[in-house]
DNA sequence: GAGTTTGAAACT
DNA sequence: CAGTTTCAAACTC
C-alpha cells in the first residue's frame, strides 16, 4: 500500500512521520487532518475549510487567522499544530478565500449549518461513501491521487478534491464496534476534517486537565465544537468509551495521512488495550489519567497490530465494542454486512471473505449502495429513531415508554421474545412499538403493548422463560441502562450516550442539512461511548465529565431538532406499516428531491425529512 | 471454535 | 405482496 500512488502523494504532501515519532506527547493538537492541502483550491474547499476552522468560527466568526490569541482553542490548536499544518491551513484559507463573514452565516444560518456542504460542497466527512465528482475519472481501485490532484488544478469548476480526500481519507477508517455499533470504535473518516473536528472536540475536553480551570460549560462550547465532537463520534465504532481512548485520539492528531492507515488498522486492537488500561486506571485521578501511561502502549500496539487480527470483543455485557463483519458470501455488498449497512468500508478487523466493501472497490460499493437505496431509500437510514420525532404512528404506547426511541421499522421477532440481540429493537436499546410485529414481546426496553419497563415484572416474566442466564443478561443490560438513565440529565433517553437515534441520524451528503446529532454508535450496537463503567464512576475525571457534558449538550440539541425533522417531514413516519401490520416498503422518494431536506425557517433550524438517504448518501446532491 | 438459532435481507 | 431462501450475527455448547 505504501507504494501506491495515494501514499506517494500523501507522502509528498507531508513529511511528517508516524505518530510515534512525535517527540512531544503534548502535541496532541487536533487531528488536523482538517485542512486539505493547499492544492485544493476549489470552492469545495469550503466544506473542508469550514471544518478545519471548527472552533475558529465560533467565537470569532470572522477569524480567518490561524492564530487568534483570543481563541484559546484555536491557539492551542495552532500551537500544537506542526508547521506544515499551519501552512496548509494558511494555504487553504488563501485558496478558499471563503468569506469569513460567511462563516458566521454558515454557523448560524439554517441552511448553512444544515448544510455542511456549504451550498455546493459536500461534507465528505459525513459521507463514508462519497460520490465522485463529475469529472471523476473513476478509475476504481487504482485511483491515482496525483491525477485527481491534477484535475483539481486544471479544472477548478469540478475539482476532484472530494474524491481525493475521500480516497485519502479512506485511510482514516477508524472502526469500533458500531452504533448500531452505528458508529463504534473509529469510524471511517471520509474527510480528514472530521477527524480534525473530532480531535478538536476531544481536545476541548482533554486539554483542560486543570479542574480549576475556568469551566467551559457546555453552552460555552461552540456549537461547532459540540457538533464536531458529535460528528466525530458518530462514526461507527466510535466508541471512545474511555478517556484514554480519547487521549489516544487526541494524540493522533497529527494530520499525517500516511499514518492514518496504520492508525486505522491499529486502533481496533488498541481499543482493547485501552480498555484494559482503563480498567487499571479506573480509580486513578484525572491527573494520573493525563499521564501518557495508558496511551503509549496503545500507540505502540497501534503499529503492531497484526493484519489478521480477528475482531475483538472489547466488552461483553453492556457494551459491545468495535464489531466488524464476518461476511462470507455477501461480499460485504449487502445489508447483511454490518459494515456495509453502516455505511463504512470494511477494514482489517473484519473477517470477511471476498470483500468488496473496500475503497479500492469504491465504484462497486457506490453502485451497490445506490441500487439498494433505489430499492429502499431508507435502507441505510438509522434503524432507530427518536420516538417523539419519528414514531408518530407508533401511537401512544411508544411515547409512554421510557425509551424515547423506536426502531424505525420495528422488529419481527418470533422466538426471541425481543430479549435477545436478534431483535433489532432490543439490540438498538429501544423498546418495541406498535410498528413491531413481534410475538411474545418482552423487550426490556419497552414492550410492544406499551407496557413500560417494569423491572420486577420483567424479572418475573423473564424468569418464566427458564432461561435464567439469558434473563440475567437482559436484566443486567436493562439495569445498566436504567442506571445510565438515572444519571442522565436527559430523562427521555435510556442512555445519555447510547442513543441510536442520534447515532444513526441520517447525515446525508445532501446539502442544506444541518449537522444532525451524530451518533456515536454504530447501528444497533449497544455499545456506547461511555460504557456503564464510565458512567458509573462518580469521580470521573474532569475530562470525562466534559466529554459527557458535551454529549449531553449534543443530545439536547438532537432532542431539540429531531422532532422538527419529523414534524415537518412529509413522511409521517419513517416506518411504514400496512394496515395488516405487514411491513411495507418505505416510501419511495425521489432521489432528486432529497436535496431539499431542509426546510427554511428564519432564525431557526428547520429540517424536513424528505428522504433520508441513509446517512451516507451515495446520491450526489444536485 | 464449531454448531445452532434467529430474524433481517434478499429473492421468487 | 406473500412465501421462501439466503445470510450473518447472536447465541449455545
Amino acid at each position: 500500500m505504501q507504494d501506491s500512488p495515494v501514499f506517494n502523494y500523501i507522502n509528498s504532501l507531508s513529511p511528517i512521520r508516524p505518530v510515534r515519532s512525535i517527540p512531544n506527547p503534548n502535541q496532541f493538537s487536533s487531528l488536523n487532518f482538517t485542512s486539505p492541502p493547499s492544492v485544493f483550491t476549489s470552492p469545495h474547499l469550503t466544506s473542508s475549510h469550514k471544518e478545519s476552522r471548527f472552533f475558529k468560527t465560533h467565537n470569532s466568526s470572522s477569524s480567518s487567522s490561524s492564530s487568534d490569541p483570543t481563541n484559546p482553542i484555536e491557539s492551542r490548536e495552532d500551537k500544537s499544530t506542526s508547521n506544515e499544518e499551519v501552512v496548509a491551513e494558511g494555504e487553504n484559507t488563501k485558496g478558499l478565500n471563503v468569506d469569513s463573514s460567511m462563516r458566521e452565516e454558515e454557523t448560524n444560518r439554517d441552511d448553512s449549518v444544515a448544510s455542511p456542504c456549504g451550498g455546493d460542497t459536500t461534507d465528505l466527512s459525513l459521507v463514508p461513501y462519497a460520490p465522485r465528482g463529475e469529472n471523476d475519472t473513476s478509475e476504481g481501485a487504482g485511483m491515482d491521487l496525483q491525477k485527481m490532484y491534477d484535475n483539481v488544478q486544471g479544472k477548478s469548476e469540478t475539482p476532484d478534491w472530494e474524491s481525493l480526500i475521500s480516497d485519502a481519507s479512506e485511510l482514516l477508517i477508524f472502526d469500533s464496534p458500531d452504533a448500531s455499533e452505528a458508529f463504534r470504535c473509529f469510524m471511517m473518516q471520509r474527510a480528514s476534517n472530521s477527524e480534525a473536528r473530532f480531535s478538536n472536540g476531544v481536545e476541548v475536553q482533554t486539554m483542560q486537565p486543570d479542574s480549576n480551570r475556568e469551566p467551559e460549560s457546555a453552552n460555552t462550547i461552540p456549537y461547532e465544537a459540540v457538533s464536531l465532537l458529535h460528528r466525530g463520534i458518530r462514526r461507527r465504532c466510535l466508541d471512545f468509551e474511555m478517556p484514554e481512548i480519547s487521549k489516544l485520539t487526541t494524540r493522533l492528531v497529527n494530520p499525517r495521512q500516511d499514518v492514518l492507515y496504520r492508525i486505522q488498522v491499529g486502533l481496533q486492537s488498541s481499543i482493547s488495550t485501552l480498555q484494559e488500561s482503563l480498567d487499571q486506571t479506573e480509580n486513578e485521578t484525572r491527573e494520573d489519567a493525563d499521564q501518557d501511561v495508558p496511551v503509549e502502549p496503545a500507540l505502540q500496539e497501534l503499529n503492531l497490530s497484526s493484519p489478521k487480527k480477528k475482531r475483538v470483543k472489547l466488552d461483553s455485557g453492556e457494551g459491545e465494542s468495535c464489531k466488524r463483519c464476518n461476511c462470507k458470501k455477501s461480499k460485504c455488498l449487502k445489508l447483511y454486512c454490518e459494515c456495509f449497512a453502516a455505511g463504512v468500508y470494511c477494514i482489517e478487523p473484519c473477517s470477511c471473505i471476498d470483500c468488496f466493501n473496500k475503497p479500492i472497490h469504491e465504484d462497486v460499493v457506490l453502485a451497490t449502495r445506490k441500487q439498494i437505496e433505489s430499492r429502499n431509500p431508507l435502507a441505510f437510514a438509522p434503524k432507530v429513531i427518536r420516538n417523539s420525532e419519528s414514531v408518530l404512528e407508533a401511537g401512544d404506547d411508544a411515547s409512554k415508554t421510557p425509551a424515547s426511541a423506536r426502531h424505525k421499522r420495528g422488529c419481527n421477532c418470533k422466538k426471541s421474545n425481543c430479549l435477545k440481540k436478534y431483535c433489532e429493537c432490543y439490540q438498538g436499546g429501544v423498546g418495541c412499538s406498535i410498528n413491531c410485529r413481534c410475538e411474545g414481546c418482552k423487550n426490556a426496553f419497552g414492550r410492544k403493548d406499551g407496557s413500560s419497563i417494569d423491572m420486577e415484572a420483567e424479572q418475573e416474566e423473564e424468569n418464566e422463560t427458564s432461561e435464567k442466564s439469558r434473563t440475567a443478561k437482559a436484566q443486567q443490560n436493562t439495569e445498566v441502562l436504567m442506571r445510565k438513565e438515572a444519571r442522565s440529565d436527559l430523562p427521555t433517553t435510556p442512555t445519555p450516550i447510547y442513543r441510536p437515534e442520534l447515532v444513526q441520524i441520517p447525515f446525508s451528503s445532501s446539502k442544506n442539512r444541518m449537522p444532525p446529532p451524530q451518533s456515536l454508535l454504530g447501528g444497533g450496537s449497544s455499545s456506547g461511548i461511555f460504557n456503564s463503567q464510565y458512567l458509573r464512576k462518580p469521580d470521573i475525571s474532569l475530562t470525562q465529565s466534559r466529554i459527557e457534558k458535551s454529549f449531553e449538550t449534543v443530545a439536547e440539541d438532537g432532542a431539540e431538532e429531531m422532532p422538527e425533522i419529523l414534524i415537518h417531514s412529509p413522511i409521517p413516519n419513517i416506518k411504514s406499516v400496512s394496515p395488516n401490520g405487514k411491513r411495507v416498503s418505505p416510501p419511495h422518494m425521489e432521489s432528486s428531491s432529497s436535496g431539499s431536506i431542509l426546510g427554511r425557517r428564519s432564525g431557526g433550524r428547520k429540517l424536513i425529512l424528505q428522504s433520508i438517504p441513509s446517512f451516507p448518501s451515495l446520491t450526489p446532491q444536485h
